[in-house]
DNA sequence: TAATATGATACTACTATTGTATCATTCTGT
DNA sequence: ACAGAATGATACAATAGTAGTATCATATTA
């Protein structure tokens, strides 16, 4: 059960790093170099990036990737949702041919508040605020 | 990005519903018949159950299970741990070498920090408290 | 001893995650 | 114009976890 999968955490990590060298152009060799990840698998990554608005990008020679948004404004919930799609919790059928016990109704209250706690702490996490210690 | 996994929701299921038949043996039939879910898969769930102590068997004619541990005891987190393993909301691996970002551990322990407050939720709930508005 | 119930265990199906591979397109410098 | 360098689009493959199925052994009871 993890929160965060990998292409997230990978996301976050190229977010960040292109985030620090401000205005410069990152193509995606370098950023391997710099984050050892899966070429491949970066690539694709960061063309969903891009798809949804968070990088632009440049072809060609001298081209790749820049933040279209700065840093404190991109919250980790952010990154996830595009990744894993909403945060649920709960993925159970509570329609009552399904349940028909009510205790499960009373389950997926209490799972649903544990949600919203979690949703509203992964908002207040943004993505400058993972760079902080960063010398 | 399931907190709860079928089984796990199966086994919280089954728990209450024998724990509401105070005392009464039930069968496994039974079982599938109040709470509709598919029987090999409650049968190998209650035998995980009765393994783990939380409920007691007895075979042949008239057997069944009856709950070992009162429904008060049990939280939600003894459930889960159960089928699921430990709960870890990340699984990373944040060793020097696949984590040269400093970021990723700023990330990590803002996870972690997430992480206990769930898992603080999580044991505060009794599968009692499930059964309260129970008619 | 036959019927009934669980115990143990091996196998299968499905799905999401985690990638890989390939070709097309665009931009830059010469 | 053209070669090289970069991303865009897209299809495919590997792995692991979830969700179940199937079968036979064992114990209990009437």
């Amino acid at each position: 059960m993890k929160l965060i999968t990998r292409n997230t955490d990978y996301a976050i990590r190229a977010l960040c790093c292109i985030g620090e060298k401000k205005q410069e152009v990152i193509s995606a060799d370098q950023l391997v170099k710099f984050l050892e990840m899966p070429r491949p698998f970066l690539r694709k990554i960061l063309q969903t990036l891009n798809k949804e608005g968070l990088l632009n990008s440049s072809k060609g020679k001298g081209g790749g990737f820049t933040l279209a948004i700065s840093l404190e404004k991109i919250s980790l919930i952010d990154v996830m949702k595009i990744f894993q799609g909403p945060i649920r919790l709960t993925e159970h059928k509570f329609k009552k041919s399904d349940c028909p016990n009510i205790s499960d109704c009373l389950l997926k209250k209490k799972i649903d508040e544990i949600e919203k706690e979690v949703i509203l702490r992964l908002k207040t996490i943004t993505l400058e605020s993972l760079l902080i210690n960063k010398k």
